[in-house]
RNA sequence: GCGACCGUAGUCUAGUCUGGUCUAGGACGGGAGCCUGCCACGCUUCUGACCCGGGUUCAAAUCCCGGCGGUCGCACCA
């Protein structure tokens, strides 16, 4: 079989030193890997495009909380129950499936929390047969793709890595919300490392068990859910393969624009449409164009228990057809909710009414006068019972049942004075729901690698966008003598002193010189010749169309 | 996790079937030097590998077992 772009790229990585397998020097260890030199100068310079096009430009923020958390935090987001899966592993042929998964079909209905030998019993007794073998020999396990550790000197206390980053967000919301002084919508992002414990980690940097994550956590009040950014991304068609069209395998996607796709009821939340094509358009940026690129939903089964509705963002590679680059999913109140029901803070927001609204409503006072006429002295401990209801609750009772019924007493309406108030309601407390983009770093690294590599004349291209090439310059003296090696020595310095990153090379002839930038992806070389010493002008190369010109040195860095 | 195939320098590979001549050969790459007036020229020189562990044998890159890793298929990917 040829050799795959995809291929091509890997080796690449690691022999310009991209990246590579980690702990080789040990045999390696699978889905754990290390980021060159220059593999950490791209990925640097590709969150930092992130960061300018997702929160600089809108005003969200960004947050780094830890990567260790304690198992109630991911028992109350639902992690320890849906990480967790119950497998059986056939005794015969040692083939393992999802214990609920088998049970279900033979129609028998299970709980996350169903114990692990009660499973096997049902397994066992129900004859549940083995898909491969046809045996019905079961023993049931645990596995939990989330790595555990120990938090403190005692094992009891269990802590988890975190599978996302998302979690910190929510769980540090009251807070981030406060110290941005109550702004609502509010965008939070976190960029860092997550951790999921694989069973089988494959394929190079697409699944790891270390990996980084940029995750967004857009926070809105569902009352009001329109996006006023929508009309900046009226341009960019995104290709969606709506939850339909993924149930027939209907492979032919729909092109539509964010505002299109939600008037369809394709998309159901405007803001994750609108990030959905702001994501399209970081890729477009990154330099994979929109043809390579579709939206496909996530169908109701496959969605993670958080979510509503998920996109997955996914680019088109040689080797492994369409991988996943981002989840978009529209997540709720489902977290916020789950860690204000589990923990002690309360994760609502109150919302300030443009138009307060005016409430009509019925209050009902007691009137004293005649209570303390009818009761005598027990009167003040009726008048403490009755204090312990708020007049409109009075008022809802009297009009319902006609009474209130006391301790040993009972009022009727006459004892009340009825009120009708028109009370001025200027706010309202909710939970905010959160849609989230969701970027795996390591597979954009591909992709971003893959959708710039060609060939040309048997030597390769690497171009990468001028944004986030990890060299901006290289700068070489035509031969290395008469000065000119000296005289480059010099440019380069002055390049360096200026804070970009910029190699020097004086090594072979210059087209190798030329050769050995062009596959690391070095937008611009300089190349000092004779004329140099006598007008200080140099020659700058473009990468992707060998073209020359002259300049002064001077104007060089705005080239 | 299961199954099939595979594992020799940074990369590609010769050698493995049929154990010894392998102190493991080549090419590319990389370093140093020479040469070089613009796209991997040439020369000199250096660099560097049998995945790990155990076994069989007088002798293991080669045969056997286990582990680790890779690729593919199944399962998993919340």
């Amino acid at each position: 079989m040829k050799e795959s772009l995809t291929d091509k790229v890997t080796s690449l990585a690691k022999r310009r030193g991209f990246y590579w397998q980690a702990y080789e020097a040990y045999g390696g260890v699978g889905g754990f890997y290390v980021l060159g030199d220059l593999g950490t100068k791209l990925k640097d310079n590709i969150v930092r495009l992130w960061k300018k096009m997702f929160l600089d430009k809108y005003g969200f923020i960004e947050i780094e909380s830890p990567t260790i958390g304690p198992y109630v935090v991911f028992e109350a987001s639902g992690h320890v129950g849906s990480f967790k899966d119950a497998m059986s592993e056939c005794l015969k042929c040692h083939n393992k499936y999802r214990a609920d998964h088998l049970l279900a079909e033979q129609g028998i209905q299970v709980s996350e929390s169903t114990r692990l030998d009660v499973l096997e019993h049902l397994m066992n007794e129900n004859k549940i047969l083995c898909p491969e073998c046809r045996q019905s020999s079961w023993r049931v396990t645990a596995f939990l793709t989330m790595f555990q550790t120990n938090i403190g000197p005692y094992s009891e206390n269990i802590g988890f890595l975190r599978p996302e980053t998302a979690q910190g967000m929510f769980v540090e919301f009251k807070q981030i919300y406060e110290s941005n002084r109550g702004k609502m919508p509010l965008g939070v992002a976190q960029i860092g490392k997550a951790y999921r414990n694989e069973i089988s980690p494959r394929q190079g940097l697409i699944r790891l068990r270390e990996f980084s994550q940029i995750e967004l956590e857009f926070f809105f009040n569902p009352n009001n859910n329109s996006c006023e950014y929508l009309h900046q991304v009226d341009d960019i068609k995104m290709n969606i393969l709506d939850e339909k069209k993924v149930a027939r395998g209907d492979e032919i996607p729909y092109r539509l624009s964010a505002k299109e796709a939600i008037d369809k009821g394709y998309i159901i939340q405007p803001w994750l449409a609108f990030f959905m094509a702001l994501s399209q358009k970081f890729l477009n940026e990154l330099g994979v164009k929109s043809e390579f690129q579709r939206f496909k939903a996530k169908l109701e089964g496959e969605r993670a228990h958080y979510s509503a509705q998920t996109y997955d963002q996914e680019v088109l590679t040689e080797k492994y057809g369409w991988i996943e680059v981002a989840g978009h999913a529209y997540r709720q109140d489902y977290d916020l909710k789950s860690h204000t029901l589990k923990g002690s803070i309360d994760m609502y927001v109150v919302e300030e009414l443009k138009e307060p609204m005016r409430e009509k409503k019925t209050l009902a006072y007691v009137n004293s006068k005649r209570v303390k006429d009818e009761f005598n002295g027990k009167a003040s401990e009726i008048f403490v019972e009755i204090s312990k209801y708020d007049p409109k609750t009075l008022a809802q009772k009297l009009n319902e049942v006609g009474k209130i019924e006391l301790e040993g007493v009972v009022l009727g309406r006459e004892y009340f004075t009825l009120k009708e108030v028109e009370e001025t309601i200027s706010t309202r407390k909710f939970i905010p729901h959160v849609v989230e983009p969701s970027f795996g770093i390591e597979r954009i690294i591909c992709a971003t690698l893959e959708h710039a590599y060609s060939e040309r004349e048997n030597r390769v291209i690497l171009s990468l966008k001028e944004d986030i090439a990890p060299y901006k310059f290289a700068v070489f003296p035509l031969v290395k003598k008469d000065g000119l090696d000296e005289k480059a020595k010099e440019v380069f310095n002055m390049i360096k002193a200026e804070g970009i990153s910029v190699l020097y090379d004086d090594d072979g002839s210059i087209g190798r010189r030329y050769a050995r930038v062009d596959e690391i992806g070095v937008p611009n070389a300089i190349t000092i010749d004779y004329q140099t010493l006598e007008d200080d002008t140099v020659t700058v190369r473009k990468r992707d169309t060998w073209d020359q010109n002259r300049v002064k040195i001077s104007e060089v860095l705005k080239t």
